[in-house]
DNA sequence: AAGACGAAAGTGGTTGA
DNA sequence: TCAACAACTTTCGTCTT
């Protein structure tokens, strides 16, 4: 479990109860739910076949987080508990059920209307229903972390959103996901980075070659432009052009280059406008890989060909 | 006339004192 | 918390095709 919490945040006690059918944290001193609806994401072993998941998995029924509530509800304690407290502890008991009452179902209300949102971006984005899956998850822990006081819920979900294609290496650029949810890229890569960081979430740098093949097919490329380019960006890493630079640049000038390559020309202007760059990024990429790579020859070559 | 090129100033984020 | 810094953008003038 990423993040644990080891005292109670109403009276301070350190006696927490993990209800693991319930996938809650009771404060047994007062009655707290502390997380709720909590999920055990990483599984505890690999699997191996299908035979073998399906008897190791232990989230059985379909449970899903692009549904506002998983199925499981929560409530402060039950009246069976009651005859044991006193009249003190009573008025605790109501207050802090009263309470629970509200919050859970404000951010149900929420999450309903933040999933609603979700799903349409995603749709709009033609992205992977893994992705949204794991966007939704992001989005409800978020909100259940109050991550999203202070910020627009729109621009929450699109950052959830970018951060689960890049876990899941189908990365969209920020333009992308800007055009999708209508939200400034400058904000949703905010939200992005406040939210990563709040919850501990791991996010590997993106890999330029994630890119190359959607950049590809929308410049009507052919595939062997396409694996050309990415041979290229891996001579490219190998000379360590790529580390501390853009990936969305990186890709949009191994593009570039193998299309002049194959009589593909596409102009500076097309190539930087799929990738979300400007043509003085593409230029400056450009420019290093030909001086380190030494593909001067192979450019003219095709040159003189034409003629 | 359009595309490629590059200089210069500006932006937003990271890092390290 | 602030300043230095790197990557990238914007803008604009010049050269090439």
């Amino acid at each position: 479990m990423a993040h644990m919490v080891k005292k109670c945040s109403e009276c301070g006690g350190m006696n927490l109860f993990l209800n693991r059918e319930k996938g809650e944290v009771i404060c047994r001193d007062c009655g707290l739910v502390i997380e709720e609806k909590m999920v055990e994401f990483e599984r505890e072993w690999r699997e191996f076949d299908g035979d073998e998941a399906e008897a190791k998995r232990r989230t059985g029924a379909p449970m899903t987080y692009t549904q506002f509530d998983q199925g499981l509800g929560t409530e402060v304690g039950q009246k069976a508990d009651l005859y044991r407290l006193g009249e003190r502890d009573k008025s605790k008991f109501f207050r802090l059920r009263k309470w629970q009452y509200r919050i859970s179902t404000a951010i149900e209300r929420n999450l309903k209307l933040a999933l609603g949102e979700l799903k349409r971006v995603s749709s709009y984005l033609k992205l992977p229903k893994s992705v949204e899956e794991e966007a939704a998850r992001i989005y409800t822990l978020a909100v259940q972390r109050g991550l999203v006081r202070g910020r627009s819920m729109e621009s929450v979900v699109a950052g959830a959103l970018y951060a689960a294609c890049r876990r899941h290496e189908v990365p969209r650029t920020l333009d992308e996901l800007g055009e999708a949810s209508s939200i400034e890229k400058k904000e949703i890569g905010r939200t992005y980075r406040f939210v990563t960081r709040e919850l501990g979430l791991t996010i590997l740098p993106s890999n330029p070659a994630d890119y190359i093949a959607r950049f590809a097919s929308s410049l009507k490329l052919s595939p062997e432009t396409q694996s050309s380019a990415v041979e290229i960006l891996e001579r490219a890493q190998k000379a360590e052009l790529t580390s501390g630079r853009g990936p969305t640049g990186i890709a949009a000038a191994s593009l570039y280059v193998s299309a002049l390559m194959h009589g593909e020309k596409k102009t500076q202007r097309e190539v930087a406008e799929i990738a979300g760059v400007t043509e003085v990024t593409i230029r400056n990429r450009y420019k290093e890989l030909l001086e380190e790579l030494e593909l001067e020859k192979e450019i003219k070559k095709v040159k003189k060909k034409k003629k």
